[in-house]
DNA sequence: AAACATCATGGAATCGTTTCCATGGGAGCG
DNA sequence: CGCTCCCATGGAAACGATTCCATGATGTTT
């Protein structure tokens, strides 16, 4: 087989000039017959304009880089589902990347998607604000998504409220009568610190006196997770309900409990943030908060391509979380543990 | 801000040829002072090459175009975990889109990747075997991964051993002491037949008559699943056990025998096809047939990539599946519900 | 010392598009 | 009938890289 057709080849099967066929390709005014003879004539030799061609003499690709933590965590590939909604909607394609926590991957990731020319990149940030100082200088456009990162408040970000959800969820334990929660939070210094304050704050709103080591941080993996879980349902057996940050502590969490032989919610009430699939299909369903996941790709993705004068304007996005009441919370009970 | 740097500009600042910029960045034979003078001047305009202009001299983007139903599915994501895992490792970028199982829209993406120019598609494929003919015709290389289409038995495709996965689960079963082991399965005409045929197969083989109204078969959606396990279970009272085909169907099956107030294992024995993580959390943890969708990803990106010789020789790679033992089945009793 | 092999280097063509500009023809208007 | 205006069309110059080829300068061998 010959190597594929170029708007040279179709031109000369159609007996036109190139630009003539470009302009059927790309929108410009051409008479009807003459479409009709480079379409016939484009249809026949297979033709497909290459996007490189194109880029290079439009200094653009056409196409955004996503760069996330891990494709496989439930709510992560939501965003990426949403952002592949978005662009595609819009005609754009989407280089995807996970980073892994790691920020000299990271920065190896957006270094290629440069070189790439993307048009644009949304990224949930690991880690190094430095590097992407330097990469926002260099990218053409930057919208953080689900994360942002403590040095760079310019940078345009979609974020879910999750400084509400926490308080909603703390404000519905608490009503519930509990007074020793747990908080099983994320790495100490990371910006998870955004629930953990929130936490803090929500109690002291309630008046309820803060325990200092009911405040567990764990990094994000599920045997350091669990790890944080056991400690402290072992060190502390008259907690009564446990908030976690996020669904890999909640999971951990229910873990831990069943082990214990702690029964949720009479022994012990849990809630997480993030409403993962398996919050429904766990005994007790759990208590969670939803964030959707997809709506934060969704809207990040047209801050990107379709806001560029509105990016970064009035501070980040905040799309609103919702708390779905499950049966793994109850009451708090006199006699307990 | 200037407009980007080109090659031009860091031979002028360098003050050599474009040309020797060009061997110091693809790694041609170029004297150590001069790349020393040429790093310099590119690190000071902040030169990167432009993937674009590349590109088109070589006739490749460097980038592989991958196609899935649906990047939330758990078993999905990490299949592009796997593919995104060796497209790093090869330097290769990976366009990630979701067909949602729609053949036209897989068409589409397909014709998107071409125009880009990718060195080849990984995709599960949803649907149209005629569409799939077209684009393996003019796509430089498609590899199937995780699911093939009947049709093209040459297009080279990486499978997890589902047939040897089912068997094994059946067998479990049997050996239990179940005789009416319903089967939850995929669509009727769709290729997951292959899971229903190892079922009639496996059955045959161990001599336990086959009753018809037992295999089921849904659509793959949360709602049809549903639908399809509460038809079943309440249909047939008598059923002892239920194999899933599906991680949704599985999902489905607990969440009905849960609705009827069955107990899992005592009343109905539950295994599924796809070890999610969520079949560790479920009370009792759900058997299920664990494979890798990595690894899936992974061979099939190193197929395509790796081993251009290969591919397609001697039928697809089937890598193994696992029997993953948790309390969801248990030994058939006397008296039941 | 002469001839030759080796090597770093630059020039120029090329990859497949888009788009500016010039050209030519037809239609509309005075 | 002649002028203008518009529209369809083709030529040619970018866009940013790679790479063949020629050239001049080294270093090596007899």
């Amino acid at each position: 087989m010959r190597r594929t057709a170029t708007i040279k080849d179709v031109a000369a099967a159609a007996g036109v000039g190139i630009a003539t066929v470009s302009r059927v390709f790309s929108g410009g005014s051409v008479s009807a017959a003459t479409r009709e003879r480079v379409l016939a004539a484009a249809g026949e030799l297979d033709y497909r304009p290459s996007a490189l061609g194109r880029g290079l003499k439009l200094r653009r690709s056409g196409g955004i880089g996503l760069i996330v933590p891990d494709v496989t965590d439930p709510f992560r590939a939501e965003l990426v589902a949403g952002v592949l909604a978005c662009a595609r909607s819009l005609g754009e394609h989407v280089i995807v990347d996970a980073a892994h926590g790691d920020p000299d991957r990271e920065a190896e990731i957006v270094e290629r998607l440069v070189e790439q020319r993307v048009d644009g990149v949304i990224a949930v940030p690991a880690g190094d604000a430095a590097d992407w100082r330097a990469a926002a200088r260099v990218c053409s456009s930057v919208v953080f998504a689900d994360r942002v990162l403590p040095g760079l408040p310019d940078v345009p970000a979609v974020l879910a409220d999750d400084a509400g959800g926490v308080r909603a969820l703390t404000e519905y334990l608490a009503g519930l009568g509990h007074r020793r929660i747990a908080f099983l939070g994320g790495a100490p210094g990371a910006p998870a610190g955004v629930r953990e304050r929130a936490f803090r704050g929500a109690l002291a709103q309630l008046g309820i006196p803060l325990e200092e080591d009911l405040v567990v941080a764990a990094r994000p993996s599920r045997d350091a997770a669990y790890a944080a879980a056991a400690g402290l349902l072992q060190r502390r057996a008259d907690v009564t309900a446990v908030l976690a940050a996020g669904h890999l502590l909640g999971e951990a969490a229910v873990l831990v409990a069943r082990e214990l032989d702690l029964r949720v919610p009479a022994d012990v009430s849990i809630a997480m943030m993030d409403d993962v699939a398996w919050a429904e299909l766990c005994d007790p369903p759990l208590t969670a908060v939803a964030r959707s996941g997809h709506d934060i790709g969704y809207r990040a993705c047209e801050l990107l391509l379709r806001e560029p004068a509105r990016r970064g304007r009035g501070g980040p996005v905040l799309l609103p979380t919702e708390l779905v009441v499950r049966g793994s919370c109850g009451p708090l009970r006199p006699s307990r543990r």
